[in-house]
DNA sequence: GACCCTCGAGGTCC
DNA sequence: CTCGAGGGTC
């Protein structure tokens, strides 16, 4: 009975949300939702989780948790012209043989994307794409999306993604709902759209009119699918709103569509930022496979980019972690593709002298990418001769050190290395970043704060700090001073790769890291590394080479390091398997519980390092359930779903430890 | 040519 | 968080 009814207000929702023509009114809706609602009342042993009434979650959220995506989420290549879709073509042509091609053509809708979870037909999951790697668990907010089936025709296993949005039309109620309320409306739908999916409170996000537009199933092992618009056929039948898509035999008809959607786009009820031209074969799909950044058999037409004049008020500089000068334009303020654009980078000396552009002058900017405002050229006939021309700086602006320009570098550097406060600052900056030590809670505002009392001088200094020491500082109270200094000290166990990354060394950035850590296994093995060893080591020239070295050399570094190790920060990390064999290859590990030897980030890198995978909700692809202290309900449910379990001994036992 | 590093703008929520 | 450019290295 209370399912039939449910059924039936499936029924409706689906003519609303995803097919756009109800067959009964909202009132009638209404009452059906009533009626639902009082026997769940009545009868609440008889709720489910995919109960229409089951949208809007209960109590807002402490945090988003963490989801590793089992596919690593690429974004698309970018063609601007058509050459760019030719080039694009031809390569997939070049791969295909004699084969014949399809394209499937669609919107790129510009909003946020997100992965969808299904097991055995229910919405068990919604995650944003995070870094690609690692997104945020925003299954509840997802929920509320009218029209996400929140179970399917079939109880199949699935894995699709998605795009979020809000509606133009939906858009403008919401801000005009703003400002009724005095509240700020916001700048545009994309903006809007990811604000709400962030909200910890499911109750607001529902009230943002989110819609998701699905584009892509990414468990291909149903029987009877070969191809990406069978795909989407698939998913239009288990009841989902499908993204428009054209099939397209050749790439001309694919131009002339990018074409038509150039004019047209503004009919549509949603932005779109361009076009998304795919390959239909699946198994075409496979053989083309993907570079470390995006897919090869797909590409985004960007459409061109709108343009405004404006007027080139100062131009400043500002100096970074590695000294080098970067000149950026502040500008008239202009409306342009939804934001306010004030200021734009100018890169370096030779860009500015490419472009001949000087303070005082109107200027054509666009923003690439509808983002990144962009000084695109001089309105030359526009001068009246006040302008002036710029000149880089010959002592750094921060610190008065010499600037010089090494060799054939394009940037001008502050040589001032050692004391120049700016690079001080930019430096701790990065050394707490995200990719590198991760320390939460310390920011610019408290770095300038600790620099500016002489509580630091650089980062090892972080470590050195106290909870008092903090207390008197603006906008610090008792609880985050006390989460500042416990997430410093939590960092002391960071893995190697990240410790090397943070300390600032010029050209090693996050992937060199790792390199080094695989050769090294130390911080004091790497500082006796010798030049020649270094260019030995594949992915390492010269050039990254000759700045550890230089790196190392320096007392000061030297100080820095030992500053590190005396406070406890670990140096070094254990080989941990042979790269050859990885005998967890591809496992699936879900942790539950809390590890006596390990956080739950050391056990993960641990996992990762030896081939496996490490996800955070349970299903029947898991491979091992590892449970420690206090573990939650996965332990049952591992049972339930024939999961291997595992202690933390036989953890162990597994890595070879 | 692929990839990496470094630097950047603007909006939104925590 | 979203997006990206420029220029470097390999």
């Amino acid at each position: 009975m209370i399912n039939n009814l449910r059924e039936e207000i499936r029924y409706h929702e689906y003519r609303y949300y995803v097919l756009d023509s109800p067959e009964i009114s909202d009132a009638e809706y209404d009452q059906l939702m009533k009626k639902l609602e009082r026997l769940e009342k009545e009868n609440p042993e008889l709720i489910t989780v995919d109960s229409p009434t089951q949208r809007v979650g209960g109590e807002p959220l402490e945090s988003f948790a963490k989801v590793e995506h089992s596919t690593p989420m690429l974004s698309l290549s970018n063609a601007f012209n058509d050459g760019e879709l030719r080039d694009f073509a031809n390569r997939v042509y070049k791969l295909a043989g004699t084969r014949e091609i399809e394209f499937i053509v669609e919107h790129k809708i510009d909003g946020l994307s997100a992965i969808l979870t299904y097991e055995r037909g229910r919405y068990v999951q919604g995650a944003t794409r995070g870094n690609g790697i690692i997104g945020e668990d925003v299954t509840e907010n997802i929920r509320t999306i009218r029209s996400l089936p929140l179970r399917l025709k079939k109880d199949v296993n699935l894995e699709l993604r998605g795009e979020v949005y809000i509606a133009k039309g939906d858009f403008e109620k919401i801000n005009e709902q703003r400002l009724d309320r005095d509240e700020e409306p916001f700048a545009n739908p994309r903006n809007a759209a990811a604000g709400s999916i962030r909200q910890l409170d499911p109750r607001i996000a529902a009230e943002r009119s989110l819609s998701i537009l699905v584009y892509d199933l990414l468990s291909y092992d149903l029987e009877g699918i070969d191809t990406h618009s069978q795909a989407l056929n698939f998913l239009i039948e288990q009841g989902f709103k499908v993204n428009w898509h054209q099939k397209c035999d050749n790439i001309d008809e694919v131009i002339e569509l990018c074409k038509q959607w150039t004019e047209e786009r503004d009919k549509l009820p949603f932005e779109i930022d361009g076009i998304v031209i795919k390959v239909n074969n699946l198994a075409l799909r496979q053989e083309l496979g993907s570079t470390a950044k995006s897919p090869r058999w797909a590409i985004a037409f960007k459409f061109p980019a709108q343009l405004k004049t404006t007027v080139i008020k100062d131009i400043i500089i500002s100096v970074g972690r590695t000294g080098a000068l970067t000149p950026t334009a502040l500008l008239q303020a202009v409306e342009i593709a939804g934001s306010t654009v004030s200021r734009a980078t100018l890169h370096n000396e030779d860009e500015i002298k490419r472009k001949d552009i000087r303070i005082g002058d109107h200027v054509l900017i666009k923003k690439a990418g509808d983002v990144i405002p962009k000084v695109v050229k001089v309105i030359k006939n526009k001068r009246n001769g006040s302008e002036r021309i710029f000149q880089m700086p010959d002592s750094c602006p921060v610190c008065g050190g010499e600037v010089a320009r090494e060799g054939d570098e394009a940037v001008h550097r502050c040589t001032n290395v050692t004391s120049c406060p700016a690079q001080r600052r930019e430096g701790i900056i990065h050394f707490v970043s995200r990719n590198a030590m991760n320390i939460d809670g310390v920011g610019p505002a408290l770095i300038d704060q600790l620099l500016d009392r002489d509580l630091i001088e650089d980062y090892a200094d972080l470590y050195g700090l106290n909870k008092d020491m903090l207390l008197p500082l603006d906008r610090i109270g008792e609880k985050s001073a006390a989460n500042v200094i416990e997430a410093i000290q939590m960092s002391k166990q960071r893995s190697l790769h990240r410790l090397i990354f943070a300390l600032g060394i010029r050209h090693v950035g996050a992937g060199v890291g790792r390199v080094l850590t695989e050769h090294y296994h130390s911080i004091s093995n790497l500082s006796r590394a010798t030049q020649e060893e270094l260019e030995q080591i594949d992915e390492i020239g010269p050039v990254i080479a000759a700045s550890i070295v230089y790196f190392f050399k320096e007392i000061r570094n030297q100080r820095v390091i030992d500053k590190l190790r005396a406070a406890g920060v670990k140096m070094e990390e254990k080989k941990v398997v042979d790269n050859q064999e990885k005998p967890l290859q591809d496992k699936k590990f879900v942790f539950t519980g809390g590890l006596e030897k390990y956080t739950r980030n050391e056990a993960k890198e641990l996992v990762l390092s030896a081939g496996g995978k490490v996800t955070s909700s349970l299903s029947k692809n898991t491979d091992y359930l590892v449970v420690g202290d206090n573990p939650g309900s996965k332990f049952e449910k591992a049972s339930e779903l024939g999961v291997e379990i595992l202690n933390e001994e036989g953890f162990d036992e597994l890595l070879g430890l």
